[in-house]
This record gives structure tokens, C-alpha cells and sequence, in this order.
DNA sequence: CTGGTAGCATAAGTTTAAGTTATCCTATAG
DNA sequence: CTATAGGATAACTTAAACTTATGCTACCAG
């Protein structure tokens, strides 16, 4: 059906530089070579592309739509296969990540930019989804790794083989908190499980289990009816919803590390330590990681330790 | 510099059919053959274009990229080389065919359009220029064939080496002609070269020689300033000013049959019989015709020869 | 737990076709 | 006129594409 290959790069070459001897030069080629393809293709096609006129060649009807369609293909070609190919000696190329919105877009452009300034030759494809989009996505290939939120622990993911290597990268530490006035009001000190059981709760749209699943942490107790008064697809307008005093909310304590401090927001501690969520570098099991991907993994991790907010966060084992 | 090309087909059907076997099917090529085929151009490209993960074949970033920069080449391909391949048993594919302005306009389509219906997977490229440009365009390859009006003979190209074929297809009849009431004006039956010499004429932009060949052609002689009042770039223009009695001018005789039978426009015949112009049905000396231009030449000059107005005209040696 | 199978990689051998050198042909330049 | 340039052709060599055979591993059915 489809023609020869490296033909058509043959006789665009000939079109082009409309000579067979430069195309041959080329090409790195003797002239016969190039001939006998040329010729081998217009069997193939069944039609002729140059007209031989003595000395010169001229295309035919056939040669110039031919070279029309083959033209922009090299053209293309020729122009991104630089991106695509992988030297040897310096990071370049497509990086593509996914990350959770929240992480994301707060470190992954700075890390990115400052990683395009040692290696201007890379460019990033960043994708901000939650847990099992992500891990859809690398395990189909449209991702070569992510940062991901992760409850489990290897081996336990639900729906999926052991195909994924997980390495944690850092701690997240979830607390639950509210306004000072909302505090104030309605808290008063009362950090007990019933004192909590009827209050008003905002929750993130996109994973409302962890609600519940900071009641386990604490109390080991699973409420059944919380009130709750929102529920976004954003954390940081639930974190503004927490400030203006809406009621309690599970929040990334570094995100709200600064109103903590200050007093304005006050979190709810127990005798648990604080409910710790895992961040994780997710990758497939077997892929074999590009200098690129490795330099950047490395570079990253490294950036994250240097810091400052996520530096009380960090791990301990990575 | 560029990759093999074929190993990007093989590539194109791996990525597209997520499978080495199915690609190895497709392709009617054995399983091995499409594996190394992969693994020598990535080794070509040095970067992996797929993470082996156990049975199934995952994309990587340069494989997604890759895929993206060939799959629109390759549909496209796909698509259209069908129309640049030659059936052996039916006229088909692109004609380009260049003519006079004047009898290409009039006569062309109407053959393009009758041929199509016969053979629909013709497609046809006009072009209407003067003889030179035609001539260009034949050599560099730019037209299949052309129909010119070619006063001179084989061998007597001005600039061009002896590479057209010409043949005659049809004589055009030049007459030098003027309405009727500038003839009963101004030349009254005298059609001595001395009368003619002082007299108004209007004459093609693109071809003014034409009035002194006609002198030459009738008194054997050259005029020296023939008084030009009007200059056009369109033949039909020209006749207009014929028509509304500007003066003398040289018109295709076809063109003005019906002005002339019915009286409105007078032709200055002399002793000599009226000056003919060749049009010729030029092309490349060498070029092997394609089935379709053969057919369609064939068809062309089957055609002259059955349309009324052009049979008064028509060559008899062809 | 144990074949059985699906999907890909690897190894070794065969064959195709791509490439080479050498020669020829013809138009054009000098 | 000879020299040269651009391309075609022929015959030979070699590289690489393709094949068969086999191995590996995950997954499935019994």
C-alpha cells in the first residue's frame, strides 16, 4: 500500500536540489544509488516523476504533488526530530509530570524554570490531576512520572497490577482547623471527638474521604453524618472559606503554616500526631529513566529539601 | 541526520496498534523483524520511544512526540497517494495543461469537463499564459503539455535548446480586420500596402510583432511606424475596439466568423491567402506520456476536430 | 499449583536489496 | 574538438532486513 520509506527521502532530495549527484552527496551516497531508488520508486508508484531531459531532470505532474506532500513532513521533521532525540551528554527533551493541582502549582513551575536555566534544552509538559487520573495516565504512557497524594502503600494500589514504582518524596502533614473566631465560638478548647461530631465542615470536592479519614487517624472512630456546609473542587478557595470563619476544614498545614503562626487560624490538635499524607514520585516499574528524567527527579528532590516551607515536611528516608 | 524512514513507518504501526505482533501483521512482516526494527531506531535516536512493561508496550514522552510528528504525514499519505499512483488500465491523476488566454478559456474547460465525465479520477490544473512563460514552465517541469501559438518551426526556438516536441494541431486563420464603417471610411476597397501604412491600429500587448509579420506575410514587406493608437493586453478587448471602429487590427479569424459573415467586420484580404497560425500541442521531447495525457491528448484532438467552430480551422496533416 | 498462552526479546542463519565501482551515453562548455 | 558534467546501466559486494527457533515472563484457566 504505502510506498517505500526512504525513497520518498530520496527523491525529495533529488527534487529539491533537482540533481541526482547532489542528492547522492548528499545523502552521503554514490550517484547510481540514488538513481536506481529513484527509479524503484517510480516503479513502485507506477507512474513517472522526472521527466530525464538529457541532462537535467524535470518533474512531472506526479514528481510535484509527491514532493508537495513529502515536503512538509521533512521539513517538520527535520526541525523537531532534535527534541525528540536524546544526546547523551546534558539533559533535553519533553519532560512530561503530573502532580496534584495543589502541589503543583505552587513548586512544579519554579522547579521548571529553574531547571531550564542549567538546561535550556528541556521543556515541560506539567498535568495537574488527582490520585487515579495520574496513575492512569503513566500507566497509558502520558506521563513519565508523577508527584501524587498517596493513602497506600506499594502493592495496595486498588485496581491496578504491580506495575508502578513509588517512592516517597515528602510529608504533607493534614490538619484540621477553623478561624480564631469560629475557634472561639464554637470550639472553645473542646478538642473531643463528640465536641467535633456537629460542626460545620467544608471538604475538598475531589477527595472527600479524607475528612473521614482524619476522624480514624485521631479517634479511631469513623463519624457517620458530618455537616457539611461546601464542598469545593479547590483547596486553596476551601482554605479561604476556613479564614472567613465557615466552619472546620481539613487543610495542607504548610499552606496555611504562615495564618497559624500569626494566630488567625487555629488547628485542632489531639494527643495523635498529625495526620501525615505521602507524597510520592510515581513512575512505571520497568521504565528505563532518561538522563533527562533522572537529572530532573534527582534536581527536584533536591530543590524541595532547599525549600524553606517544605523543609519541616520533608522525609526522613528519601 | 534524519532517521531511517522506514523504521518510522514500522514505528507509525507499533504506536498506532499498541502491539509489535498486530504491527508485524499489518506490515506482513515476522514478530522479530518489527521488535528490531523499534529497537534500532530508538537506538538511532537514542531514547527510548516505549517502556516494555511486561506484555504491553507504554509510550514514552519521545514516543508520544514522535508518533505525533508521523501519524499526520502518514494519513495523509495514505490518503492521497492513491491519486498520484498510476492505475495501468484507466486515465487518472493530475493533468497540467497550459494554452493561450483566448482559446484556452473557450475551449478547455468544455474538454476537461467532457473528459471527466468519461474518466473521473482526472483532476486538471489550467494555465493560461503566452508562449514563452508556456515554454518556461514545460522545461521546469511546471505543465505536462501546452497548446501555443508557435510561429516558428522546430529547431527555430529563439532561447531554448532543442528539447519540446511540437505538433500542429490546429491552424488559426489571422485576418486584418476593421468594423465597417471604418472600412467605408478610411480604407474603401483599397488594400495596397501604400493605404494601409497611415492607417489607425490597435494591436496585442502581449504579441505586437503580429502586425508586421502580417505585412510581411502580405507585401513581403516590413512597415516601418504603424500608427498604434491602442494597445491592449486581452485579445478580446481588442476586438472591441475592432468592432467600435478604433481602426485596423489583427484578429483570430474564428473569433470574429460571425461579425464577418454578417458584414460588421471586414476583413483586408490581398492576393495572398490569409496568414495562418500554428497551435501547436507542445511538450518535453523526451517525456514518456503517462496513459492519462496520452488519453487525453487523443481525446483533445478528437475533440477539435468534431466542434463545429473549430472545424473550418483544423489541421490537415494531424 | 500447573500447564497453556500471549507478547516481546534474543540468537543465529539466510536472503534480499541496497550500495559500490566501472563503464557508457549525450549535451554542453571551453 | 576535447573535456566535462549529469545521468543510466551492468555486475559485483556487502550490509541489513527478514526469517525460524528459542527464551523469558505475566496472566489465565483448570
Amino acid at each position: 500500500m504505502l510506498p517505500d520509506f526512504n525513497r520518498l527521502k530520496v527523491f525529495y532530495y533529488i527534487y529539491d536540489l533537482n540533481s541526482v549527484v547532489a542528492a547522492a552527496n548528499e545523502l552521503h551516497l554514490s550517484q547510481p544509488a540514488v538513481s536506481q531508488q529513484l527509479q524503484k520508486l517510480e516503479a513502485e508508484l507506477k507512474v513517472p516523476l522526472f521527466t530525464r531531459l538529457h541532462k537535467k531532470l524535470v518533474p512531472t505532474a506526479a514528481g510535484e504533488q509527491l514532493f508537495k506532500l513529502v515536503e512538509p513532513f521533512i521539513a517538520k521533521l527535520q526541525d523537531e526530530i532534535t527534541h525528540i532525540r536524546q544526546p547523551l551528554d546534558r539533559p533535553a527533551g519533553l519532560l512530561r509530570i503530573g502532580a496534584p493541582r495543589e502541589f503543583g502549582k505552587e513548586y512544579l513551575p519554579r522547579f521548571c524554570h529553574e531547571f531550564r536555566c542549567l538546561y535550556p534544552d528541556v521543556m515541560f509538559k506539567l498535568k495537574f490531576k488527582e490520585c487515579i487520573p495520574l496513575l492512569t495516565m503513566i500507566r497509558e504512557g502520558g506521563l513519565d512520572y508523577a508527584l501524587v497524594d498517596v493513602y497506600f502503600k506499594q502493592g495496595e494500589l486498588p485496581s491496578f497490577p504491580d506495575i508502578f514504582s513509588i517512592d516517597p518524596v515528602l510529608k504533607e502533614e493534614m490538619v484540621l482547623v477553623c478561624s480564631k473566631d469560629y475557634y472561639q465560638k464554637h470550639i472553645a478548647g473542646d478538642h473531643s471527638y463528640k465536641n467535633l461530631l456537629n460542626k460545620d465542615y467544608m471538604t475538598d470536592e475531589d477527595d472527600p474521604s479524607i475528612l473521614t479519614l482524619w476522624f480514624k487517624h485521631h479517634f479511631q472512630k469513623t463519624p457517620e453524618n458530618l455537616h457539611v456546609v461546601m464542598t469545593i473542587d479547590s483547596h486553596e478557595a476551601l482554605i479561604t472559606g476556613l479564614k472567613l470563619g465557615m466552619g472546620l476544614g481539613i487543610a495542607t498545614a504548610h499552606l496555611v503554616w504562615e495564618e497559624i503562626q500569626r494566630g488567625e487560624v487555629i488547628p485542632i490538635a489531639t494527643a495523635q500526631s498529625n495526620m501525615v499524607n505521602m507524597i510520592s514520585l510515581v513512575q512505571l516499574q520497568d521504565k528505563i529513566p532518561t538522563l533527562t528524567e533522572k537529572t530532573f527527579r534527582d534536581f527536584m528532590i533536591a530543590k524541595m529539601k532547599q525549600t524553606e516551607i517544605l523543609k519541616r515536611f520533608q522525609c526522613t528516608d528519601s
